[in-house]
DNA sequence: GTCGTTGCAAAGCCTTTGCAGGGAA
DNA sequence: TTCCCTGCAAAGGCTTTGCAACGAC
């Protein structure tokens, strides 16, 4: 990955617009307003080496499926509404990795999902 | 799912023997040595109406892919070694439902994966 | 005998890959 | 001109489904 595309370009836009976790699926649609004839291979390609370069953040979401989203946001985890299926992200997180594991467990890293009713959802 | 049939038997052994989340292939292999001919698609269709039933979980793991485990263990997460690549069962839980997101959202219900050694990697 | 279950094969998703043409540098 | 990148189509993994035969009750 050297070369300059609009390809490319466009799937950095669409990243830019919406800021949010987003599917194979929606990036493309978006992406395709932008450059009509874009290809899902180039798309999956695109994502792939974003990810291997530390811009994209891969998500394996239990209930959306796979989702790619922006690093560089800061610690947060993503709660799933059960009643209109939209994925919030919560800034912070109340889980500390020393405390997670048992301390013989070197605990790096972990994921979060929560899964509820929303606010909107909920009013 | 009203009549006992041999190959379901052998997937209530798999799960009794092996206590710990497997993946489809696993528990394919391990359930064929009592019932030889069992096919994936009946496998595929069993652990999906014990997923129904309650009788398992079913979980959707970033590295290990779809897993399943018996229900009734408490409440409980998952910690992935990068070093051997085995999922460890940690009981018990750091993170409090009422707590874990802003006091709008209604959370309801949270999956943990945890990343890093495992003691005997780590030893 | 009935009708839930199974095996088999085909099909459905989602994602990756081979290849030749196209475009950035 | 070079050779990276893209589009297209085929293929690959995982999971589901249609259908006829099988077997629990």
């Amino acid at each position: 990955m050297k070369r300059k595309t609009s390809q490319r370009a466009a799937l950095e836009d669409v990243f830019d617009k919406e800021d949010r976790p987003l599917g194979v699926e929606e990036i493309l649609k978006t992406a395709r307003e932008t450059v009509g004839s874009l290809n899902q291979a180039t798309v999956y390609r695109n994502l792939k080496s974003m990810v291997e370069k530390g811009v994209l953040l891969q998500i394996s979401h239990p209930v959306s499926g796979t989702l790619y989203e922006r690093t560089g946001k800061g610690h947060h985890h993503h709660f799933h509404c059960r009643v209109c299926g939209r994925l919030f992200e919560l800034p912070g997180c109340a889980l500390d990795n020393e405390t997670a594991a048992p301390k013989e467990f070197i605990t790096e890293d972990h994921e979060i999902f929560l899964f509820g009713v929303c606010p909107s959802c909920a009013g």
